[in-house]
RNA sequence: GCGCCUGUAGCUCAGUGGAUAGAGUGUCGGUCUCCGGAACCGAAGGUCGCAGGUUCGAAUCCUGCCAGGCGCGCCA
């Protein structure tokens, strides 16, 4: 549709720009909010009225003869208070739509774009809140990969933080267990680090001396020595391998899993700290309450200073990030090594590491970067990209995008039925917000675990033939789509208060909902090859074939083909605005209502007893078209397609 | 205190300055001698938080107010 309304565009404009002063305008070509009033609606009537002081409806009646020459519009119309409305021509327009095989008219714009998402701590196994860092980041990742763009995406791993400090503590001061013991700890492992995490902050409250062994710990972990470092490495190394095989259930993969420690041991710090003391953009502060740090002036009217390096010489984690921020666009003259952390099927998944490595691919680089982080955290990653500014990387600050979302809190009910304890003050909220320290949270494998068992029963009752690894493997594929539908259903800027009722529905606007859509067109399609030998090549004919008459449509039939077809057309329009806004719940919903028109479709409808040769071979080529375009929605928001559910 | 965000149907939420504000869910009533009922059709349900303003046109932009949330550390 995209290409289709540039070429409208353009057309017009060679109509009108002689007469008429088009290019003040924005020249919009918008859809009628109904069938009857036309396809496309043009606005630019109205502006033009302001500029040539004439009523819109009479510049509109008097351009609109002059548009009938337009190519690929059949009627020119003149509507409410001066739009000039279009009607394509449909036989032509549906012709040309079936035989277009390019992928996406939407073109690529940048050299490499690196997306940082989930980058979970890791302490503990991984949460609802996560997956939606996730799901958001991969859906990005699949929506620019679709318009052509090169993306790498990273897993940025605190291994180095306090909160695996606070889990290290756990081990040493809690349990206690030596490093050999630690790894002798069954699967699942972050599991048990969750229980454990929630235990750490109540013990060093109530035991002395605690928070001074803590900051030894944290102190031996950031240097890499003793044996606080070698059971950190242990202990987040697991716990990340245990997040990547909680994210593959949701088909989320990575490139590269970018670790602070390597950050810390290859002092990118360094780097970054003297070229922001050479452009001036830190200084040392003399006296007052920052005395002895280095900071940043902020650029907004709060001229508050923000510090980078504390009195005692550590650097802030906005410091770090803004060495971080600098290498993923290739302005650090340093670089990671990598050696190959996990292999999923044929895949490989690399890790950063100190040391030389040899025969690793190239890394960072980007020309733009997407940082997957929740809102909570605007404020430092605003001075982030502010860094980037007071470096003189305009360009690359510009190119820099903090993509937030709010959080996933809980409401009160879900609590009840997580069976935690909530002090007092907490009780009477209308929703909670997760927390790992409290382990106030659902687990994503839990939630996962559920959709699985909910869905293998369901598949059982419909499906009781098939064999139980086949059943296994579609309650999988649902449990997925029904959670990636769920995390994008919501505007990025709206808390989700999450219900366990909710989130294991599988009717109205679900995953599954979508997927049995998927599933019914392919039956149809399985039907028409085992009853009427229709195979995949008679289809391929058909397409070919030049002799489709939508005139033996009855009238009701043509306006309902006719409505989902310009609304499959839309795809590519719906993922480039889902791209500018940032908000896959346009793609989500898009492809929801894509899924809603066609079951109305269908069961108005019937293909295969349909005697009419021309009229089915219409039916045929319009639920193909259909289940071409649906099939591209759900692989960019990441719902898997199960042969049969 | 300062900054950001939110307020739309009973509930959960969409809504790109454009035409009669829409979905899902819940409630009520229907649809099958079936291309899969995880579906479909219909009904009821709205002061778009309140008050001004800008505009040919405002749920959408601006101002003020009310209510709620989140940030604002020599934590990460």
């Amino acid at each position: 549709m995209i290409v289709f309304k540039n070429n409208l565009k353009k057309q017009i404009h060679k109509l009108l720009d002689s007469e008429y002063p088009l290019g003040s305008t924005k020249l919009e070509i918008n859809y009628t909010p109904q069938m009857k009033l036309g396809d496309l609606a043009l606005p630019f009537p109205f502006q033009l009225a302001k500029i040539m002081h004439r009523s819109p409806r009479d510049i509109a009646a008097e351009i609109a003869p002059k548009l009938i020459e337009l190519e690929g519009i059949n009627k020119v119309d003149i509507a409410g208070g001066g739009f000039i409305n279009l009607y394509i021509n449909r036989d032509k327009f549906f012709q040309q739509k079936l035989q277009t095989t390019v992928k996406s008219s939407l073109t690529s714009e940048e050299n490499k774009i690196i997306v940082e998402h989930t980058s979970i701590n890791p302490n503990k196994a991984a949460h609802i809140g996560h997956l939606r860092n996730s799901c958001l980041g991969d859906t990005l990742a699949r929506c620019l990969k679709y318009k052509g763009e090169n993306v790498e995406i990273q897993n940025y791993i605190d291994d180095t933080g306090v909160q695996v400090a606070d889990i290290v503590f756990g081990f040493m001061e809690i349990e206690p267990k030596t490093l050999e013991e630690v790894k002798n700890i069954p699967e699942k492992f972050d599991f048990y680090c969750w229980d454990l995490y929630t235990r750490v902050a109540d013990y060093i409250n109530h035991h002395a001396g605690s928070k001074e062994k803590k900051s030894k710990i944290l102190k031996n972990i950031e240097e890499g020595t003793g044996v606080e470092a070698k059971l950190a490495q242990h202990i987040s190394q697991r716990i990340l391998k245990a997040h990547l095989k909680t994210m593959q259930r949701l088909d989320i993969s990575y490139d590269l899993q970018a670790c602070e420690s390597s950050i810390i041991r290859l002092e990118f710090w360094k780097l970054a700290f003297q070229l922001l003391k050479e452009k001036k953009a830190t200084h040392f502060v003399e006296e007052g309450t920052n005395k002895g740090c280095w900071v940043m002036k902020l650029e907004d009217e709060s001229q508050q200073e923000k510090i980078l390096v504390r009195s005692n010489g550590i650097v802030t984690y906005v410091g770090k990030d803004i060495a971080y921020q600098l290498w993923k666009f290739g302005l650090l003259k340093k670089d990671f090594f990598y050696k190959p952390f996990v292999r999923q099927g044929k895949k490989t998944i690399w890790i950063t590491s100190s040391k030389k490595t040899s025969n690793s691919p190239e890394f960072g680089q980007g020309s733009r970067v997407y940082n997957i982080i929740d809102i909570r955290q605007s404020y430092p990653q605003k001075i982030v990209i502010q860094g980037l500014r007071s470096l003189k990387f305009g360009e690359q600050a510009e190119k820099s995008t903090h993509f937030s979302y709010e959080m996933v809190a809980l409401s009160p009910k879900s609590l009840k039925e997580l069976d935690v304890n909530v002090s007092k003050e907490d009780r009477d909220k209308d929703f909670l917000e997760i927390s790992g320290r409290k382990g106030l949270g659902v687990k994503a494998d839990d939630l996962l675990d559920k959709l699985n068992e909910k869905a293998l029963f369901e598949v059982e009752k419909r499906n009781p033939n098939l064999s139980y690894e086949n059943k296994r493997r579609i309650a999988q594929k649902i449990a997925c789509g029904s959670i990636r539908y769920f995390m994008l259903k919501f505007a990025r800027n709206s808390i989700i208060i999450f219900d366990f009722e909710d989130a294991l529905s599988f009717e109205g606007e679900t995953g599954p909902y979508l997927q049995y859509t998927f599933v019914r067109i392919n039956s149809i399609f399985r039907k028409l090859e085992e009853n009427f030998g229709f195979a995949q090549t008679d289809l391929q004919s058909l397409i070919k074939s030049s002799d489709i008459r939508l005139e033996v449509l009855p009238d009701l039939e043509y306006s309902d083909f006719w409505e989902i077809i310009l609304y499959a057309s839309k795809l590519d329009e719906e993922v480039q605005h889902s791209l500018n806004s940032l908000e896959f719940l346009h793609l989500a919903k898009y492809t929801f209502e894509l899924c809603q028109k066609f079951n109305a479709y269908y069961h108005k409808y019937s293909i295969l007893s349909e005697k009419n040769r021309d009229i089915k071979n219409i039916r045929i080529l319009t639920i193909h078209f259909v289940r071409k375009t649906l099939k591209t929605a759900l692989d960019l928001i990441g719902i898997p397609q199960p042969e049969r559910m």
